[in-house]
DNA sequence: GACAATTTTGTAATCGATTACAATCCGAGT
DNA sequence: ACTCGGATTGTAATCGATTACAAAATTGTC
């Protein structure tokens, strides 16, 4: 291992010297920080960063914690995220929980252990005392999902009013008996966006009765078996909103799978805008997130909060936008 | 910040009885362990990492580099890494490269100055050069992709004679004309697949005109654009054998558009066997990698290189799978 | 050429843990 | 009670950089 002492002693400098070189170029003459360069060179030195940042105490890291890396939908935040970061000389790293809260716990550790500056979650499955908790000592930003009553920063959309929009734009297109396929309700998110169908629904005068809202999981397996469900009811709904594009996809899949047909007999609208919604046939109606936005934000306020910097708005929440596609018709 | 040294004082012992308390508990007597624990829980002390990690020159952290997390193929191989990681005590750190060749680089550095103990690449578009001087020096471990005449440790399918698989099976279904929509030639893969289907034609004597092979991307859009290529012609091709699935989807797409049925009128197989792939319709036939037997074989190896344990096979090809739908018919 | 001001460089402390080695404790055996 | 040996614990060096402070070198001025 060649360490900066042996750097030192062959450009016949300090270890201080060199390290400036390395770091404040500006105060170390042209003569020596040609040596020291040219021994950097030949003894091929690498600095270990372990021990910059240790005696600096930072890491210039930020850990992205994602509950489903598979979900193309975060990987937009992500790209968010990165394409504020590394201009500012971020490294992201990225933890994947595979839905698994005790990972999600383990990532804390890498931030409270010093391993990372600060931290952006996309995903809130933990107990929120415990998340609370670690944002009161070190730097963290919550993404698409929030924390309800916490003053932790987030960036998100409302899901509830972007969930009413897309049940509302069924409405408008005469649709009255509409089938909710929620997210899972101990998540805030699935539970926003069935509040928001409830809202519109309540809004026009229209009656839910209880069958018409099954909670699914986000998969496509269980928009697929939960649509199934509704197609058995003697009077099925006209239409459904599907609180994920996943979902959406397996509720079409499975009014095909009926032999009937989308949107001539059902209308679906889904949620997120994946990539494949408009690859699918019918392409699919749905809510877009700025992904991406959302994740350039969520970096540009992790960046004031690590630089301490006053943050003024910590709430901030971003337009969606409703995206008509061919999945859903008039009544 | 409370350190080791406020412990030790509080808990009125050595910073070393301390360090032991965490590390090596059974070297410590019951009663001293109780007193550090507790002096511990009430000052809420963490230990810092960095300092562990420097002291003892390992982070138990390994780096995997993707090309593009949104390619849900991958995630599924670091879902195989994580299965053999976290038991194991390895952290599991994210690099995304966006295809982004510097940034690729910039994941070597995380590795060259000690912040990670190994590698694992899930990409090889960076100059072979580079990579195998760091492979000389770090623990890597190639995935998917692999160098050729290289003798760095890697996990993979055999794509040449997965891709003759995939078009041997459209000519056992009598197809003759077989349009390739290769990956982008400069990348190993994208030659390998476009290598099996030529030998798959020559075997069976068949010629191959020049325009019905096209060089794509590996994106839905070249996918897309290309198929229109091959339908504008007067002879158009009676199947598509596409290097992956997403240009295989783009390729539906542009058979759809012109009015045309899959797999009525066109055959299309794809490549990689993606979540959607049998979601859209026609479910699509297609190759499936075992990406999770990659990610899982590929972190074994790389622990022993960590380890520097004897690796026996080096170089390990897993079997893949021709997984038969509905896009593809006879002739 | 002497002196002050400024730039450049060096010495050694420091970041916060781990651990080699030394010192101390404790109980068994006599 | 005393000695010996293993179990515990403590002291201080160490990992490899950064940086406060001091010292030396350079520059400019008269």
């Amino acid at each position: 291992m060649v360490g900066i002492a042996d750097v030192a002693k062959k450009a016949n400098v300090s270890t201080a010297t060199v390290s400036r070189v390395l770091t404040k170029p500006e105060t170390v003459r042209e003569r020596t920080t040609e040596k020291v360069l040219r021994a950097i060179k030949e003894l091929d030195y690498q600095p270990n960063a372990l021990a910059r940042q240790l005696r600096r105490l930072e890491t210039n890291t930020i850990l992205v914690v994602v509950p489903d890396i598979a979900n193309p939908f975060f990987s937009k935040v992500l790209r968010g995220i990165e394409s504020i970061a590394i201009p500012k000389g971020y490294q992201v790293l990225l933890g994947d929980t595979g839905n698994d809260v005790d990972r999600e716990n383990s990532y804390f550790n890498i931030l409270k252990q010093k391993n990372a500056d600060g931290l952006i979650l996309l995903t809130a499955r933990i107990d929120s005392q415990v998340i609370e908790e670690v944002a009161r000592s070190f730097p963290v930003v919550l993404a698409c999902e929030y924390i309800e009553g916490s003053s932790i920063p987030t960036v998100s959309i409302d899901n509830i009013s972007s969930a009413r929009k897309a049940t509302e734009y069924l409405i408008e297109l005469g649709h009255e008996r509409i089938g909710c396929i929620t997210g899972p309700l101990d998540v805030v998110l699935g539970r926003d966006r069935m509040k928001g169908y409830y809202q519109a629904m309540a809004r026009n005068n229209l009656l839910v009765e209880p069958v018409l809202v099954q909670e699914g999981d986000f998969s496509f397996e269980s928009g697929f078996n939960l649509t199934l469900k509704f197609l058995a009811l003697a009077k099925y709904p006209t239409a459904i909103f599907a609180a994920n594009d996943e979902m959406a996809m397996g509720a079409i899949k499975a009014i095909q799978s009926k032999g009937l047909q989308v949107p001539n007999d059902l209308s679906v609208i889904g949620f997120d805008d994946l990539k494949f919604s408009s690859i699918i046939d019918p392409e699919l109606t749905t809510i877009a997130q700025p992904a991406f936005d959302i994740g350039e934000n969520a970096m540009e306020l992790l960046i004031k909060l690590i630089n301490k910097e006053e943050v003024l708005r910590e709430q901030i929440i971003l337009d969606d936008q409703l995206v008509v596609r061919q999945s859903c018709r008039p009544y």
